[in-house]
DNA sequence: GGAAAACACTTGACACGTCAACCAATGCGG
DNA sequence: CCGCATTGGTTGACGTGTCAAGTGTTTTCC
């Protein structure tokens, strides 16, 4: 027997689906999880963006501030930057390049070691995130409220399953 | 009783930790998920870009191609195909421009409501999707590999409650 | 110790994203 | 039926992302 109302919707049609008013169902839940990382994570960014670029820096801007925080005083080479990035990215050396025209970071050529270059934060740069630092945590916590603890930590192990599936063949 | 070995590391450590070379534990889990969020859909658009981009459309494009063979020969206003996007796209009207110099989809000024323009599929917009279905879907697949049909559907629940809380405060 | 490979960036060219301002067509209230 | 708000889209300016090729250093291995 059919369900109430509509014989044009035989499947309930997910709620990622309508969201992009798609008619057809996806062709895999592969794909599904998919689009809905991919939605999802944009919201996120869009979100924590709002809070982050109002400042003058942009969100990749905020990160490279953080890692070179949490180097506490020591210099971290540019692809060491690159590489401690929450998303991967090639132009991290104009990113510092705008980052010391702002005069929130410095830059010097390592003496041992004369290809590479070290990075420090500078004192402009740590007021800017300590300024940030309550409402980054307020908008974490809000983005992801709709969420429980448990859950959250479901996600996080479901995520890192994720990527434990990609090392191996480069 | 302590553990095995590194007098040095009181709390495990979590996955995402390591991988950013972060020394620090996480201000909460909300933040460790959401870094977690971005890191890991950072790596999966990376993984489909790269069976997309050869053909010398990138992630958006494709995406305007699928829905736009979704509407199946109807002509979608512009503005309708942006609200359908996986990914917010303010830049639409130049991703169509470039679809249109490439000759993948054809636009045209709607009659009874001047100030739309519909836009359609091609036939080689459709070819190019047609040889992109396999590697797509196979792509899907591997990427997500990883979790089972069961954590595949647990995590796509998880996404949509997070983007629950996103609407009601424009 | 000297050529060649590996490394650590840097640069140029170009596509893309983003915001605000703008324009034209339509709808709506008086 | 006339102004004014709304809708639907376009444009300019600018920052950022991305790839490939190039530069200067260090290491490696005969």
């Amino acid at each position: 027997m059919a369900k109430h109302h509509s014989p044009e919707a035989p499947a309930p049609a997910s709620r990622i689906a309508q969201e992009i008013r798609q008619n057809r169902p996806f062709r895999s839940a592969s794909q599904e999880a998919l689009i809905a990382l991919l939605r999802t994570t944009d919201r996120l960014r869009r979100g924590l963006s709002s809070v982050i670029e109002p400042t003058g820096i942009t969100l990749q801007q905020y990160n490279v501030l953080r890692i070179l925080r949490g180097a506490r005083g020591e210099g971290l080479p540019t692809l060491e930057i690159a590489h401690r990035m929450v998303e991967e990215t090639p132009g991290i050396t104009r990113l510092l390049d705008r980052l010391e025209a702002k005069s929130l970071v410095r830059r010097e050529r390592c003496r041992q070691d004369r290809r590479q270059v070290l990075c420090w934060i500078e004192p402009s740069g740590l007021d800017l995130l300590a300024s940030l630092d309550g409402p980054v945590d307020r908008a974490d916590e809000s983005l992801l409220a709709t969420l429980s603890a448990a859950e959250q930590r479901q996600l996080i192990l479901l995520l890192d399953k994720i990527r434990e599936g990609e090392r191996h063949d480069p």
